[in-house]
DNA sequence: ATATCATTTTCGCAAATGTCTAAATGAGAT
DNA sequence: ATCTCATTTAGACATTTGCGAAAATGATAT
């Protein structure tokens, strides 16, 4: 049975709060790691697409030209460019000038190291 | 200085494949997980949203009814419970009722884990 | 049965996303 | 200087996403 607190907290949504001092606590937590929250969903929207993903995973065994990696993912060199561009703004991708090839490379380890860690995650949740 | 292999390697991009065989080999590497990729998109995808990255921070202090979720998100109580359904649609929530309250706790310890895992990347990047 | 109320679903819309084609840029080669 | 070619950028288009408003559902209480 629920607690009948039913206070209206919040003049935004008009709706019955029930433990009001555990909901204001809980926001004081959230305000403490807020200003995490917008980088770590720029992050996770940046690796929650699978052309990013095997771009990530390609250069996980060396550097490669766009127009490679236009060819291991099997779309537009205009396409990849945007992807590579992606994940460079956000620091993930370096890139080095060969002439007018473009070679990009993973530039963070720990990234690498994330994505393992979280696809374990999801084998052990298959088993 | 670029190995010139220049070989068409795939009908549907007409530009060319510098390094034929590496190109080969990592579509290779790659086809072995490829079969996780979508899912831990869809992964990434749920938790690239500020919303839902709060949601789940606010259920590792307990579990919550539908609508003090909403007072913790300052959004509407459908909108929560969009949001909630969405995590737990992928198995990462877990749902109780209790007469007409529905609480919501975090059904995967381990996606806590990965999560601090994550925030730990970023906060070493802005060393 | 009816009323009440928490939750869920449906609908609609504004904003963001992914890829393509075509044009622009940049660097070597003739 | 001009040509070639790898890459990037711009524009367009279809798809997806997040949220609010309103309707539907489900469960308790009267």
């Amino acid at each position: 049975m629920a607690t009948s607190a039913k206070v209206i907290v919040s003049p935004v949504c008009n709706v019955t709060c029930f433990e009001q001092e555990k909901v204001a606590r809980i926001k004081a937590e959230l305000v403490k790691e807020e200003h995490l929250l917008p980088q770590l969903a720029e992050l996770y929207k940046l690796l929650g697409n699978v052309t990013r993903l095997k771009i990530l995973l390609a250069l996980a065994q060396g550097e490669l030209c766009v127009c490679d990696v236009a060819h291991v993912l099997g779309i537009t060199v205009a396409a990849t460019s945007h992807q590579l561009k992606l994940l460079r703004d956000q620091g993930w991708l370096a890139m080095r000038n060969d002439g007018k090839m473009v070679y990009y490379r993973v530039h963070s380890e720990g990234l690498l190291k994330a994505l393992k860690g979280d696809c374990c995650l999801l084998e052990e949740r298959l088993a």
